[in-house]
DNA sequence: CAGCTTTTGTATCGAGTGGTAGATAAGTCA
DNA sequence: TGACTTATCTACCACTCGATACAAAAGCTG
């Protein structure tokens, strides 16, 4: 079997900066002399590895999930209900304004709003976000079976909470807020969290 | 003094128009075309009235503003903090999901970041988003003055707190919830409320 | 080497962008 | 009525958009 020619560029180091890119300017905002000045590649390659700008960003986006699912590991591993939400919180507040990165959220940032033929991309995006949501949940629903979270703590709601918030803290970074400002929402909306109890905070 | 020809549209109605546009596209994804469509008019019109396309945003927010004044007005006349609190959140719960407009908020969804050539779009709207923040931080600080507000109540973190939730909601609107999902949220929030003691609270 | 496959760079495509020139229409004032 | 002022319309500007045709280049196989 023949090879043919060998790619130029490492896909991964391509995708880092095109998800700046769109993280800096959003879907729409983002252009192909954008992109390929920061891929550093041309227009021909970014089609044929690609596919599509579209396609460019879901690549992105699974490079981002990526990213984030070791993340959501450390987060979800939290002993009790309200130390998960607490290390989702905190952990939002640092990464949010990590200055290695754009401010803010790619999956907020990437386009809530797109232009005419580009409408799936906010579905898209939301779809995203939904499933750190639903980790959440799970996470809760199991809390509450194992008895770390209050009898009264509805998951669905605490899990749509904490993801709200999320945005939210997404919206707030990207208009310019610093760490602090973040870490400071963050510690009231833990207020908004049942304490937990049962065995995990039984003493001994 | 000679009047001229007089203008054939109404400037509020077409700025109703406008901002739906710019509420459900973006400042960038809503383009010339679609805005002149919308407000029934031809660019030539559009630049005589509000000078460009910025300016017409610029507009727009000013009459989404005056819409909100009335909004917050009430808001802010809550007997408590957490009057206060309550209100807003339940107000935004429903104006985000008010079938009338386009689902988020205007301030949100209008861009958060944009393309070259209008990258002040987003400070523009991030300014408008904070003054809500400094109108609940004002009303805290006389809340506490008054005795309204739990002593180790921050004002400003509360604010902040409020306005980062009102920006989740809206990004969680924009991705299709309904409003019960959003008053959910707006409950689980207000559980982070100090709750009120003082004047307000004492019997009789 | 020749032959094949895939990538790369140049140069460009048609469509759509925000914005405008210039003529015409519609009013008011003398 | 006719001069004056302003708004509106048609047509179009230069430019940028995402995407691609085509040929040269770079590798492997025989």
């Amino acid at each position: 079997m023949v090879m043919g020619r060998p790619r130029s560029f490492c896909t991964d180091k391509a995708l880092d900066e095109a998800m700046e890119v769109f993280w800096r300017h959003g879907y729409d905002g983002a252009t192909l002399a954008m992109l390929t000045k920061a891929m550093g590649i041309k227009p021909p390659s970014l089609y044929a590895a690609f596919g599509s700008k579209e396609g460019l960003l879901k690549a992105a986006l699974d490079r981002y999930a990526e990213r984030r699912a070791e993340h959501m590991r450390y987060v979800l591993a939290g002993a009790t209900a309200r130390d998960v939400a607490e290390r989702f919180l905190s952990s939002i507040a640092e990464s949010h304004t990590d200055p290695a990165n754009p401010p803010g959220c790619l999956l907020v940032q990437g386009g809530l709003a797109c232009g005419a033929g580009s409408e799936n991309i906010p579905f898209e995006l939301a779809s995203r976000r939904a499933q750190t949501e639903t980790e959440l949940r799970e996470r809760f629903v199991r809390a509450k079976r194992d008895g770390d979270l209050a009898e009264d703590g509805d998951p669905a709601a605490l899990a749509r909470f904490l993801s709200t918030v999320a945005s939210g803290m997404g919206v707030l970074a990207s208009s310019g807020a610093d760490r602090e400002a973040l870490r400071e929402v963050a510690r009231v909306s833990l207020g908004a969290f049942p304490p937990s109890h049962g065995v995990a905070d039984e003493p001994g």
